[in-house]
DNA sequence: CTGGATCCCAGGCGATACTG
DNA sequence: CAGTATCGCCTGGGATCCAG
């Protein structure tokens, strides 16, 4: 196997003279580098109040293309977050919805997300000082 | 003031009729994509050890060029997540700390980081079987 | 040693049009 | 309705060189 990661914390072990520990290695990268994609968060979210349709996800998140949403979708599927199921109605619709894997993910999700919404303020803040001392 | 966003549960508000929610209007979005940045939970995990150099940023992540590591740095201390200090040694050196706020948002991060090391191993598995079927 | 400035390319992503 | 296919832009980001 490659090199694992046994404890959590820390996330990067030292790293050996010369060795430096690149992408693909860490399994924890491999999660987090899913989370750093523009869609996955938003759509995770949208699916906390219950089964979603295509449509509706598209609806909610407003500025997602056919194309991303689909995409996005697919990728969490296979990584075992959400599941599709398709009801052969006479126009077609498909339902997706968080596994237990992705609820399970869903609470540090919602923890980040209600912290951006107490601290967007400050955060704007302190931007607007940075700008201004620049 | 633009559209805002006053519970934190849902993220999103019951769309009006033609009246997409895109991004830029909803402060959450804005926190958000900042986390849907390739380096920027990277750093921030990387942070939580304690104040770190530079270079030793760079050796911690592993695979992250000197741009991207000051453009993600100097984006993180305009958000006031992070400090900066120099030290006026004969090689300067500098070194970059979690502020109260970043510390704050360390919270949510960690227990995500701390998720992804329990769930990789069951992601993984959902992506052999997903692509055994396809 | 810590970055800033420039150059340049790959690919992420949006727009549009088409299918079952 | 729920996608797929194609095209093309734009920008994220690596490589390199330079400066304090």
């Amino acid at each position: 196997m490659t090199r694992e990661h046994q404890s959590n914390r820390p996330l990067f072990p030292d790293v050996p003279p010369g060795a430096p520990l690149d992408a693909g290695q860490c399994p924890i990268r491999d999660v987090l580098d899913r989370v750093a994609q523009k869609w996955t968060l938003l759509i995770l979210i949208a699916l906390e109040r219950g089964p979603q349709r295509f449509s509706a996800l598209q609806r909610q998140v407003g500025d997602i293309s056919k194309r991303m949403l689909t995409q996005t979708l697919r990728q969490l599927e296979r990584d075992g977050m959400i599941s599709r199921e398709v009801f052969p109605t006479k126009p077609p619709s498909v339902e997706y919805a968080l596994t237990d894997l992705g609820r399970s993910a869903l609470n540090p999700i919602a923890a980040l997300r209600d912290w951006a919404d107490e601290n967007h303020g400050r955060i704007n803040e302190a931007r607007k000082a940075f700008d201004m001392a620049a």
